[in-house]
DNA sequence: GGCTAGTTTGAACGGTCGTTCAAAAACTGA
DNA sequence: TCAGTTTTTGAACGACCGTTCAAACTAGCC
């Protein structure tokens, strides 16, 4: 018993199958929070949608907020990677700006489908909400930054940037409050109208 | 014992103090929803700011959800009457828009406090939720026709009526996750800035 | 001052739901 | 096929919290 022995290291092929179903367990939660809320949805709701006994989902998550934890760390994986993105691809800030609202419409619409995480910060443990809350702060940081270079360069109203990142980021999370995949609205037309509606609003009136 | 009397109707006297008493209930549950979401206060929670037990509160609603129910009514009559003042005191689209944006947010400022009541509509009973579901549905109605007449007038720009409607709503709504009464950004200045930005967007960007 | 109606209280109940745990089942790899 | 590991299960616990209720307290009113 007392062997030396180091628990053995997984092979890969039971890592990657456990991977896969810590993102299935990740995907169903996601879909029970869009339709209830984090408060409303049980465990049983999420073991359900994968055909199994809530205590099944123990071997993979220590407790239910670390589910909830991790659905938000993925999503603002996703908008770390877009504000990447918007560096490398737009050179103007009016651009780099729409290109991020079209984007982040798309992770609202396609990742999250719908789900309104942004809504469930509160539940969340006071360090894990403090983490998310940084990391939602530093994007913010962002945009609010290209709003005041457009307006230092000429291009933009001379709006409160805070404000002005309010209303947008306000009018994408709401997203979730009203967007339904199988309903009438496309997501990529979405995504182009509220980059020119809430561009637009930001542009000077009357150009050069 | 069997005296034909009917229950004494109370006096004005005692009606006011029980209305009064209901207003501070829904003010300091406001304020918990507030700071904590609906499902995380709790009635002791809402008891303890008035200074009493949470059995007290029974005396004025039959449960906790009445008690939101309620706060949702008071507020979706502010918006109604914002509704009936916009026609009365406005001429074109776009200022009515306006007017109907400054006022939005001073109710989300001023009567909520920056409540996140509009977050909270799932935790409503079907019955009650399909009601201020429905009153919902009517502002954003007159807020798409609005749109649409100012598209038809030539005033706006040919978006889609819906999704710039949504874009205003979240705008709006989404105050109630950042907003704090004591804090930097003043209240009737933010109704401006929103109003311009979120007209300005729609309208056509070279005027005649 | 005393009767009545209005208000608050303390104790207790009961349901829900997150969580624990030991045992069973299914799967992996040789 | 079989030992070892991973995964799932069922039963049960325990905390939290909304709710009930009878009793105590307070205020209005003649």
């Amino acid at each position: 018993m007392a062997d030396g022995r180091v628990p053995n290291t997984p092979s890969p092929h039971i890592r990657e199958k456990r991977r896969r179903r810590r993102a299935e367990i990740l995907h169903a939660a996601l879909q029970a929070f869009r339709e209830n809320g984090y408060h409303t949805t049980t465990l049983d709701d999420i073991a359900e949608r994968l055909g199994v006994r809530k205590t099944a989902l123990y071997h993979y998550f220590p407790d239910k907020e670390s589910i909830l934890y991790e659905c938000h760390r993925e999503s603002l994986g996703e908008i770390a990677r877009m504000i990447e993105e918007a560096e490398t691809c737009c050179e103007r800030p009016a651009e780099k700006l729409a290109y991020l609202i079209r984007e982040h419409v798309r992770v609202m619409t396609e990742t999250l489908e719908g789900s309104p995480l942004a809504f469930e910060v509160p539940a969340l443990s006071p360090e894990r909400r403090a983490e998310i809350i940084a990391a939602r702060d530093r994007y913010e940081r962002v945009l609010r930054d290209l709003v005041l270079e457009g307006i230092r360069g000429g291009e933009f109203q001379r709006v409160d940037p805070k404000i002005a990142v309010f209303a947008i980021l306000g009018a994408i999370n709401w997203i979730a409050r009203w967007y339904r995949p199988e309903g009438a609205i496309h997501a990529d037309e979405l995504g182009s109208e509220f980059a020119d509606y809430l561009v637009g609003g930001l542009m000077c009136r009357q150009p050069r």
